[in-house]
DNA sequence: AAACTTTTTCGCTTAGAGTGAAAATAAATT
DNA sequence: AATTTATTTTCACTCTAAGCGAAAAAGTTT
């Protein structure tokens, strides 16, 4: 897919690879879609965030998705649309996704 | 909900009760969301029609999902976020569904 | 067929998604 | 540490989806 094992690539890469300007990746974060390893301020992007971006990409353009759907289906752990994502990938994502939960039950407690 | 049972209502009602505006049923069938019977051109709501617009105006008003968010949904016969929709009215939905899905697979053929 | 409804079409508005360009900040290099 | 280079952030713009107002067209009713 990108090479070596457990490397991380800068976002202007990803964001070649992925087809889609830098900025939207910005944009992404924004809404908790995902969240790219950093040391300071630049951001570092595994394999992992790639695939899961692949896979929330193709959901938006393949599908015509948005991006509240796409939050509250990781939210509520939907299986018939997440299954569709790799396993290892949505292995090394669930980590995340229980941080996201856990903020999400901060800011707003509904559910 | 809505008086006696096995009735129908005429769109202005049913948009009324709704809160939305009738332009957004007419926009909604376009999109296959809803299918309501006919008799001559006019439309007449089900029961079973009016709940399940009262959960799909939660999805997107309530939850900000989008249409074909919505549609994928259905598609997939996604548990999930279906689930959360009256048993009766699923039910009673299940036959569009299955209608609906048999027209998407002759137009366009992925999945 | 006149009066009244419902449907359809056209065009406008608002918000979400995405991006370009430049300003601000950080990182790297000499 | 000062200059160059890269990354992040901000601002403003575009494009499309969703929704609705108003009027024209088609249907119903009496």
């Amino acid at each position: 897919m990108f090479g070596v094992e457990d490397k991380s690539y800068p976002i202007e890469l990803v964001a070649d690879f992925l087809g889609v300007n830098s900025r939207t990746l910005y944009y992404y974060e924004k809404f908790k879609l995902v969240c790219p390893m950093r040391r300071g301020k630049k951001r570092y992007y595994s394999k992992a965030d790639i695939e899961w971006l692949e896979f929330v990409r193709d959901l938006m353009y393949r599908e015509g998705m948005n991006l509240k759907s796409i939050t509250l289906l990781i939210r509520r752990r939907d299986q018939v649309v997440l299954s569709k994502c790799p396993e290892d990938v949505l292995d090394s994502f669930k980590n995340y996704l229980v941080k996201v939960e856990k903020n999400l039950e901060e800011e707003e407690d509904e559910e």
